[in-house]
DNA sequence: GACAAGAGATACGTC
DNA sequence: GACGTATCTCTTGTCA
């Protein structure tokens, strides 16, 4: 892993001066040199060094401890040239937008916030490259942290340890904090030894080693240097605190907040459009929809830049809007407005003000109804809120009483009616929500100012908002004809199952839904199982209980076909007539895009994300999710291979699991062989079940007994096959127990992306909530990774489904399938872009692999 | 005491 | 491991 932490105010003095004969000025006047120079320099940087993480860090503004230590410190400056200054909020915009996130801690300077992260990310086993001209940094080399010196004409110099000491003769990079201090530093105004310079302090180092160490000995220096010393002895102190850079100040940026992967948001476009960065664009490839044109008020810098004094909570958001039923309410910082969505259109649809919100998707899908686009960036409290804690629940009353302190809401209303826009898209009547809607802006602040990993809001859910939103307007064409005949031919199979149970029980008015019915008659009427014993006082009828019995009376196998018949047609048949919307004869499930605590999305009213597969007859519903003209469209699925366990792979980075799959072999073959011990040829249809099964059940942490009942074997066996799979795969034992331990000490475990999932009972005295959080702690890394992953996916496929003006649409969304409708002339196109897209959303120890098929309907996609 | 609404349990579909 | 929905069954609330 390769860190780049450019000191930005250095690269900023650089171009200034770069460019100083020779300003840019574009057509409107500006003088763009500092911001076309440093966006140069560092998009070429990172064409050219490929790293995979990246940091930028300014200068807080106001003043650091430095001076409250030495108000003459950098004394002897000039001013900072107004040019400098006026660059730095639009720089903070563009480096922003770059996907890069900007270090800023007021009292510290960009080279403590350096030198902090350097040292800590060496540690976290980074290769980490300062990327900075000044010599101060020196004192920060070590194996793993080099510094990246930009030269004249494009140069570039590497200086390592070795480097660093030849070029100052000493024998440790640290010795650079006395060679300072000793040397002092006319541009930053530290004094130190006056009459001792370069040579002599080397000098004296080699023999001394520090300078605590040359005052000890003065009687062994020359009377000069002896003199000089003494003079100089009141301030060294001082000198040495004003040159050592800090290694401990704390940052909340994690490394997967600096993880870079080459992906620039749209704002990028903008940006470089407004500011006539003409030859840069060729850096911006895919890179959003670059809409040119001036941008109003300043924005974006408005949005990016935390200012000095309230460095904490930064702005975000320049309005928040909030629509209840056909009332929207829209705050800016002073005041709340009220009336229709179309009375604020301009605004609405302005790309340059961004919005707070709650729920906006939902409000989003609203305004598009009514012929209005939402647009600009978007900070949903929900959102926010949702990736702070997922598992909380996210209420916007109870978070602006918990963040702000706020008690919202009228006299009458209970705090759960607070919740906005619940199931019903029902508010309480008449209630005025403008108190809640000016609160929105202050929250957003909070929220996302308490986010430790920003990039996961920026680059997935906000953008996924909109994906997800299009996804549900468009919806996708059921054919409830194809579904009625089909419908009818299992009610008749229904029908005489249910004839046959109650026959076989003697009970003509047996109700065949009711489990407690189903108990008794064959527990108590037909005593089927005589060693079966009731559990929680009534008897157990799932279909692993019942199917043991099957050899015992012919009623068992009837009553599982009438539950399977049943659950087909009440599940998967009859609703969707009441779900398909008359005004274009498709259904329009409702993604949620905050609700599961693992990252994934959920979809409800009808759930379309668990349509039957498995069997024979339940696949046939997949028949009825057609194109909405088949002679035009096709539909088209494009799914994940083996996605959480090539995660899980990467995660414990499994030689022999990362091997498998590089390889292209089959993975549960593989497995079976190493656990078995012998060839893979020799593995058995058996072996490889068994391997299958202890792959997932790995992933989902699974305990010995949860194991054993999935492969219906004794406890004892299955302990035996986990103790095989973690001897054969010992690295995803050391991921285990690493994910366990970092859950234990952190109380949440973390994807690859940052997505956090709080681990409450970790620690907890009681056994089974322990061995369930230790379950969750495994479990939800590996679905959170795919399920950020795919996330990615979707946001990058429907942008280069607009890139290219394509008429492919996006439908579904189901874990680790997409299923899209194609207008049969796109075909190659899009099946290109879905596996381009998918596969390559973040490189991993293994190949992501993605099939992709298309058909008449979405059985025959697959 | 009848009825409705809500909560919880059970079962089962998907990834 | 992560979900959503249908159904039954029991409890609680409301009204006469």
């Amino acid at each position: 892993m390769k860190l780049f932490l450019i000191d930005g105010h250095a690269l900023i003095f650089k171009m200034y001066y770069a460019f100083l004969g020779r300003p840019m000025i574009n057509s409107k006047g500006t003088d763009t040199s500092i911001l076309f120079g440093f966006t140069k320099y560092l998009l070429e940087m990172l064409d050219r060094e490929k790293p995979t993480h990246v940091a930028v860090s300014f200068d807080p503004p106001g003043g650091t401890f430095r001076n409250k230590l030495y108000p003459e410190y950098k004394g002897t400056r000039p001013p900072t040239p107004q040019l400098v200054i006026d660059a730095l909020e639009p720089l903070t915009a563009i480096v922003k937008s770059l996907g890069i996130p900007v270090l800023m801690i007021p009292g510290f300077e960009a080279d403590d916030v350096i030198g902090s992260m350097a040292k800590r990310s060496a540690r976290e086993g980074f290769d980490v490259y300062m990327v900075t001209p000044d010599k101060d940094y020196g004192q920060l080399i070590e194996e793993h942290i080099f510094q990246y010196k930009p030269g004249k004409g494009g140069e570039n110099e590497l200086i390592d340890v070795k480097g660093v000491c030849e070029k100052y003769g000493i024998q440790r990079p640290e010795q650079v904090i006395d060679m300072l201090a000793i040397c002092g530093d006319a541009a930053d105004n530290v004094p130190g030894v006056k009459g001792v310079g370069e040579k002599g302090a080397a000098k004296l180092l080699q023999q001394f080693g520090t300078v605590e160490n040359i005052y000890s000995h003065l009687d062994s220096l020359t009377a000069r240097q002896k003199a000089l010393f003494e003079e100089a002895m009141p301030h060294m102190a001082l000198s040495k605190t004003l040159v050592t850079i800090k290694t401990d100040i704390p940052i909340e940026t994690s490394a997967d907040d600096m993880r870079f992967g080459g992906e620039f948001s749209p704002e990028a476009a903008e940006l470089f459009a407004f500011y006539e960065f003409n030859s840069l664009k060729r850096f911006l490839r895919g890179s959003g929809s670059a809409q040119a044109g001036p941008r109003p008020q300043g924005s974006p810098a408005a949005t990016a830049a935390p200012s000095g004094k309230d460095a904490v909570v930064s702005r975000t958001a320049d309005a928040a809007i909030l629509l209840d039923g056909d009332i929207l309410y829209l705050a800016g910082r002073d005041r709340v407005r009220k009336g229709s969505p179309e009375e604020f259109r301009s605004i609405l649809e302005d790309p340059a003000v961004s919005k707070a919100g709650f729920g906006i998707k939902a409000q989003m899908n609203a305004l598009a109804r009514a012929g209005i686009t939402l647009r600009g960036k978007l900070y949903d409290c929900e959102l926010l809120h949702y990736l702070l804690n997922p598992e909380s629940s996210h209420i916007l009353g109870d978070l602006l009483k918990d963040y702000l302190g706020v008690e919202s809401g009228g006299k009458d209303d209970s705090p759960s009616e607070l919740s906005l826009f619940d199931s019903e898209g029902e508010a309480a009547p008449e209630r005025d929500f403008s108190e809640e809607c000016g609160a929105l802006l202050p929250l957003s602040d909070k929220l996302y100012s308490a986010l430790s990993n920003k990039r996961l809001y920026d680059e997935i859910e906000e953008p996924l908002t909109r994906v997800l939103s299009e996804m549900e307007l468009t919806g996708v064409k059921i054919d409830l004809a194809s579904l009625s005949d089909f419908a009818e031919s299992l009610r008749k199979s229904m029908n005489e199952r249910e004839r046959q149970v109650r026959e076989l029980a003697g009970e003509p008015d047996l109700n065949l839904a009711s489990p407690k019915q189903i108990g008794e008659v064959i527990f108590e009427k037909l005593k089927l199982d005589p060693s079966a014993r009731r559990r929680k006082g009534s008897w157990p009828t799932d279909e692993e209980t019942l199917s043991a019995l099957s050899d015992r009376s012919p009623i068992i196998e009837a009553i599982l076909d009438y539950r399977g018949l049943r659950k087909l047609l009440s599940t998967y048949i009859e609703p969707f007539a009441g779900y398909v919307d008359p005004s274009d004869g498709r259904v329009h499930t409702t993604f949620n895009q905050a609700l599961t605590s693992t990252g994934r999305l959920s979809s409800s009213n009808p759930n379309l994300q668990n349509i039957p597969i498995r069997t024979e007859q339940g696949r046939e519903i997949r028949k009825a999710f057609v194109p909405e003209n088949p002679a035009e469209s096709v539909m088209m699925s494009a799914d994940y291979s083996q996605i959480e366990l090539r995660v899980m792979a990467h995660l414990s980075a499994d030689a022999h699991l990362c091997a498998a799959f590089r390889d292209g072999v089959d993975v549960h073959a593989a497995t079976a062989a190493k656990i078995f011990g012998i060839p893979v040829e020799e593995v058995t249809p058996e072996q490889r079940r068994i391997a299958k099964t202890a792959n997932f059940g790995i992933m989902y942490g699974i305990s010995s007994f949860g194991l054993a009942s999935r492969l219906g074997t004794s406890r004892a066996e299955a302990k035996e096959l986990i103790d095989g799979y973690f001897d054969s795969f010992p690295a995803i034992r050391d991921f285990i127990s690493a994910t366990l331990r970092q859950a234990r000490d952190n109380q949440y475990t973390e994807t690859l992306f940052g997505r956090r999932r709080y681990i409450a009972d970790i620690n907890s005295v009681n056994g089974n909530l322990r061995s369930l959080a230790e379950r969750n702690a495994v479990n939800a890394p590996i679905q959170g990774t795919a399920a950020d992953i795919i996330k990615i996916a979707m946001i990058r496929v429907d942008r280069c489904l607009r890139e290219e003006n394509l008429k492919a649409r996006m439908v579904l969304q189901i874990h680790d399938e997409l299923l899209l409708e194609v207008p049969r002339s796109e075909i190659d196109r899009v099946k290109e872009i879905l596996i381009r897209e998918m596969e390559n959303v973040i490189p991993l120890n293994v190949p992501l692999k993605v099939e992709c098929n298309y058909g008449k309907n979405w059985l025959d996609a697959h």
